[in-house]
DNA sequence: CGATATAATGACCGCTTGGTCATTCTGCTG
DNA sequence: CAGCAGAATGACCAAGCGGTCATTATATCG
């Protein structure tokens, strides 16, 4: 431990710094939003001057930036782990959904940012939207894989796997949103336990669409269309 | 048509100075955000005098709110038709999310001021949360109303129609929303049928979760657990 | 204990923007 | 055409904020 060793004290200052920092910036971000929050307020959170702030980070975009891959680097790792950890991929589905969940519940200030975040993303147009879009296509990426893997297993039916990974994915966007602006008491289990098993019936195996109403045209094309589906491969 | 009578001219100009105003304030607004548009902007858009706008709306809260309002009137009322006109269940899925993505696509900048409201109302801690959730609410009620119907009707199993809802709906928005941001080219009626089977199949009557894996803990329990799915009944 | 280097501070600047209001314009009426 | 009422205008104001930098506090070392 002889070359890179020694965390100097000013290191070691420097890391608790920037951390604060980074958990202040997370909870003004997430509670008044990118324009509304100040860097006095941020400032004051961390326990610092406004000056000092732009000795750790250039600018307030930039504290932005730092504060909400943090978040998302520990979102992913919790994501990762939860899906690793199932044993099949019913499970594995309610893993994602609950992991997911309780990371945004434990963490309300990170997803007001990380939704503020999508949104500016929609708003703004394209500034830097290929760089945040590969952050964001990491996060189904792994369920993605987890939904290759058990059709390649025959545990559910050959579905475009990116399609369907996404659509996860919102439901569970949509049940944590849902949930994070309502006052009430919830279960998690329960919320989570229905939409894992309106996905997983709709995964199954068994006979396609019952001729309920032949006549359609925009239904039953497709059922093996891989490639194509939801997900865009942009550039 | 004796009383009420009489569009004065006055109120046919003044009708049409709103009209412009809102279209501009949608378009700003879209393309902006609510806290980076300015009044001048939208004015200029309008081809008035940032003055003009003040005759006609009180601040730049009060034009966005009406704003946002005629947008939603006019996607509440397409979302209503469509659902209408669907002579089953299976149907009236696919026209609910073709509906909705169709208008969405048509105002884009309706869509982006619709994903930032949403993401402020999670932001702002409370300020009038409960107005704003009728709103949302309503979108969902025919959908929810279609599913109930149609559980009683046999054509689905029982299900907290309800949530069942919200899931649609959350399925819907993702597709606009990943559909908006990408670049690429895309074929709205498959996504829309990849979706609405996996809702369909999902829905289907049949046997309830084969045991693949018997000794879960949350899953087994509901399946007819009605009233206290997703939906929050706020308040 | 000085001396020096580095970190921290917060008053300050420039600029933006929501909102106002004295002034100007418009078109109707007699 | 003159006179006038109401609509439209845009210069202006005050407030708020991102970012800077001269000054001050702190730590290290001889």
């Amino acid at each position: 431990m002889p070359t890179t060793r020694r965390p100097t004290k000013e290191d070691v200052l420097s890391a608790y710094r920037r951390n604060a920092l980074l958990g202040a910036a997370i909870r003004v971000f997430g509670e008044r939003g990118f324009d509304c929050a100040t860097m006095e307020r941020i400032a004051e959170e961390a326990d610092v001057a406004k000056g000092t702030t732009y000795l750790y980070y250039d600018s307030k975009q930039s504290i932005y930036d730092a504060a909400l891959s943090s978040g998302f680097a520990e979102l992913d790792e919790r994501t990762r782990e939860a899906i690793d950890r199932a044993p099949n991929f019913r499970e594995a589905i309610s893993a994602f959904m609950t992991a997911r969940a309780e990371y945004f519940f434990e963490h309300r200030d990170f997803f007001r940012m990380y939704v503020a975040a999508i949104a500016r993303q929609i708003t703004s147009s394209r500034p830097r939207a290929s760089e945040f879009q590969a952050v964001v296509d990491r996060q189904t990426r792994r369920l993605e894989q987890a939904v290759a893997r058990a059709a390649a297993r025959r545990e559910i039916r050959r579905v475009d796997s990116a399609a369907t990974a996404v659509a996860i994915f919102d439901l569970t966007r949509g049940l944590v949103a849902r949930r994070m602006v309502s006052t009430g008491e919830f279960d998690l289990a329960e919320d989570v336990a229905f939409l894992s098993e309106l996905v997983w019936r709709g995964l199954r195996k068994g006979p396609g669409l019952k001729a309920q109403d032949p006549g359609d045209k925009t239904i039953g094309k497709r059922e093996k269309g891989q490639r194509k589906g939801i997900r865009d491969r942009d550039t």
